[in-house]
DNA sequence: CCTATTCCGTTCAACCATGAACAATTTAGT
DNA sequence: ACTAAATTGTTCATGGTTGAACGGAATAGG
């Protein structure tokens, strides 16, 4: 009779999800050391990627699309100003707004960055084929689906 | 030319595991949310999770499953212990070592949390055919793998 | 038996992340 | 035009996480 309390752990998907969270903690933690000969810390490398893919974004946009505060953008951006990374450029329309852009030693130290992360990634992959692949990003592009769907829009 | 750049993006395993690692960024932060009318964060959860499935482990072993610090796990037990979820038993053969278990208030506390986890991943895995479920949760059991074989050994 | 090494848990200082409160600016309602 | 509400970025106090250094305890090798 107590052994309903030992069903979750049998149902499908909890148990598979557990393996998704682990291995998303295990991979950090280990991209974190990766990345440390670059002295970059993987926020950083967050936020030049997005950075990257949406030049002039301002800092609101850039919270929202990595689920942080806004208050960890202005935290986080004086460091990368200060090794020339980024930069802050006030938007004419709208004086309350920055936007950002990284800058050429920006772009060449994300190029460095990526390389270890791709590495990274092609090394856990490596036993997973392609198609296999699609299958995991697909069931995880519905995760964020369903959840930005009660929370609130989610831009992309 | 340019181009060059923007292969990484185009990478199946790359963009792939870039969404894995955005859904459970996202999941934790539901999780967090869901999880505040118990009064219970999820790093509680996550020992809460562990203890229960192997009572009277130590903390260092506690440690080593959850992938964090010794001391991490220092800092957050005497919250549990004050409020009755679990408790440290010396142990006899070797009085270095505290054994670990929960009380009956902490099985009945995990049971509630484990119904409102439960519900979050079914509600996000609910467009994912269950044989879909199993290639994710298969994948991530080999990431795990591919990465404890070269840092250390992983006890499961 | 004695010493060196290893292991467990703790402490502490430094670093990060968070969310509420705030000033400046824009937008909406009337 | 004018006030009220909403938005952007910043500041700050709080709490969480980390890694190095430490003391106590067990183990290994003479």
């Amino acid at each position: 009779m107590d052994n309903m309390q030992e069903t979750i752990w049998d149902n499908p998907r909890f148990r598979n999800w557990v393996a998704v969270a682990r291995a998303c903690q295990a991979v950090d933690r280990t991209l974190s050391q990766a990345l440390s000969g670059l002295e970059l810390k993987t926020a950083h490398l967050d936020m030049m990627m997005n950075i990257h893919r949406h030049p002039g974004m301002s800092q609101q946009e850039l919270a929202n699309k990595l689920l942080v505060g806004r208050s960890n953008i202005t935290m986080l951006l004086p460091q990368m100003e200060k090794r020339e990374l980024a930069r802050r450029v006030p938007d004419k329309k709208d004086k309350r707004v920055l936007r950002l852009y990284l800058t050429e030693k920006g772009e060449a130290l994300l190029q460095e960055a990526l390389k270890i992360h791709l590495a990274l990634v092609e090394r856990i992959m490596a036993e997973t084929p392609e198609y296999e692949c699609d299958v995991v990003g697909a069931a995880m592009n519905r995760v964020v689906a369903a959840l930005s769907a009660d929370d609130r829009e989610f831009p992309e």
